[in-house]
DNA sequence: CCAATATGTGGACGCTCGTACACATATTGG
DNA sequence: CCAATATGTGTACGAGCGTCCACATATTGG
C-alpha cells in the first residue's frame, strides 16, 4: 500500500495517478469554455485541474499539444453523439428527425459546446494542425449522414446544420423548431437512399 | 505652415494627423487576421500602424474598445458588399445567382475575411457586447435577402450561406460551384416574392 | 537492503502584456 | 506675443505568461 511520507503536506517525487492526463485535459476544456483560447494558460489549467504548474508541461508538449488533445477529445465526443443519433434512425423520416434533434437539442442545448466549437473552428481556420481535428469530425458526420442520404444531399445538409447552429448561437431570440424541420425537409426532399 | 522643431527626430506634443484613428483600426484588422484575437496586443497594433504605443490607448478605450471598432468596420464592409450584390439582382433567378456569388467569391475568395469572421463569431459567442455587431450584420443580410425571398426562406438561406462558408473554410478540397447552386435552389424553390 | 532509475515538482528566468501618468509640444485665445 | 489649453508621447510598473531544469522522492532491480 502506498504510504505518504508527509501526509497532508506537499508531496514531491514519484507519484502514481494514472488519471492525471485525463484530469488535465478535462480541466483544459473547462478553461477553454470559460475563457476562450486567448485566456487559456498553463497556470489556469493547472489550477482548474488541481495539479502543479509543472504537470501541465510535463504531460503535454507545450500549450499547443494540450489544446490539440483537448479539442480532439471534445470533437470526438460531439461526433459520437451525432453518430449515435444517425445510426439509431431506421428510415428516412427518422433520419430527418434525427438531424432536427441534433440541431435543436445537441448543439443549441448547451452553450458550452457551442462556444467550444467556435473556438475550435477559429483555431482550425488559422492552424492546419487543428484542421485535422475538424476534418475528421466532418468526415464522421458525413459518413453518418450518408447512411440515409445521397452524397450531394449529405454535404448540403452538413452545411445547413452548421449554419443553423451558428446562427442560433448569435441570434437573440429562440428559433422556431418547425422552421428547422422545414429547412431540413427542403434540403432533403426526395434525396433519400433506399433502406 | 506646420514646422517641425526636430525634423527627422522624435516629435512630441500636439500633432495634426486626422487619419490616425483610421490607420490604427486598419492596422488592428491586419494584426487580427494574421495573429488572431489571442495574439493581438496594443504593441503589435501600434507597430503595424507605425504609431507609438501610447496612441493605441489614447484613441481607444482599452483593447476591447479597439477590437469593437475594428470588427464593426469589418462587419460593415462585408455587409455592404452583400447588400450591393442583393440589391443589384433584378429578379428571382438573379437573386439566387447573387447568393451563389456571395458564397463562392466574396467569402471564399479571401482567406483574410474568413479568418476575421471566425474570430468575430467566437468573440460574439462569448461576449454580448460583440454580439451587437453580428446581430446588426445578420439583420442587414436578412433585409437584403428579403427583397427577393419570403421571411422563412430568408432565414434558411442565411443559415445555409453561413454553413457553406464555414465548411468551405475547413474543407481541404475545393467545393463544386454547381453544388452550391443546387443547394440554393433547393432552399429557395418556389419561395420567391413577386417582383 | 541498497543503488539506480523513473517520475514529477517547485521555482526561477526572461519575456510580453495592459495601463497609467508626468511631461512635452502645437495650437489657440486674448 | 504670451499664457492657457489641447493633444499626444515616452516610459515605467506590476502582473501574467511559457518554458526549463535542478532536484526530491517513489519505485524497482539486484
Amino acid at each position: 500500500m502506498t504510504q505518504e511520507s508527509r501526509p497532508g503536506g506537499t508531496r514531491r517525487g514519484r507519484r502514481n495517478e494514472p488519471g492525471r492526463r485525463d484530469t488535465i485535459i478535462d480541466a483544459c476544456l473547462d478553461v477553454l469554455a470559460r475563457e476562450g483560447v486567448a485566456g487559456t494558460s498553463h497556470r489556469k489549467v493547472a489550477a482548474q485541474a488541481g495539479v502543479p504548474l509543472g504537470a501541465t508541461t510535463y504531460y503535454f508538449d507545450g500549450m499547443d499539444g494540450l489544446l490539440h488533445e483537448a479539442f480532439t477529445r471534445f470533437a470526438t465526443s460531439i461526433s459520437d453523439r451525432f453518430e449515435r443519433r444517425m445510426t439509431a434512425a431506421e428510415d428516412l423520416d427518422a433520419a430527418r428527425e434525427a438531424v432536427v434533434a441534433i440541431v435543436l437539442e445537441d448543439v443549441f442545448g448547451d452553450d458550452r459546446d457551442l462556444v467550444l466549437s467556435h473556438e475550435l473552428y477559429t483555431l482550425a481556420a488559422r492552424k492546419p494542425a487543428f484542421r485535422a481535428i475538424t476534418s475528421a469530425w466532418m468526415a464522421r458526420s458525413r459518413a453518418a449522414l450518408e447512411r440515409h442520404f445521397d452524397a450531394e444531399t449529405t454535404r448540403m445538409l452538413d452545411a445547413l446544420i452548421e449554419g443553423l447552429t451558428i446562427h442560433r448561437a448569435l441570434d437573440a431570440e429562440p428559433r422556431d423548431p418547425g422552421e428547422v424541420r422545414a429547412a431540413v425537409a427542403r434540403i432533403t426532399r426526395a434525396s433519400g437512399l433506399q433502406h
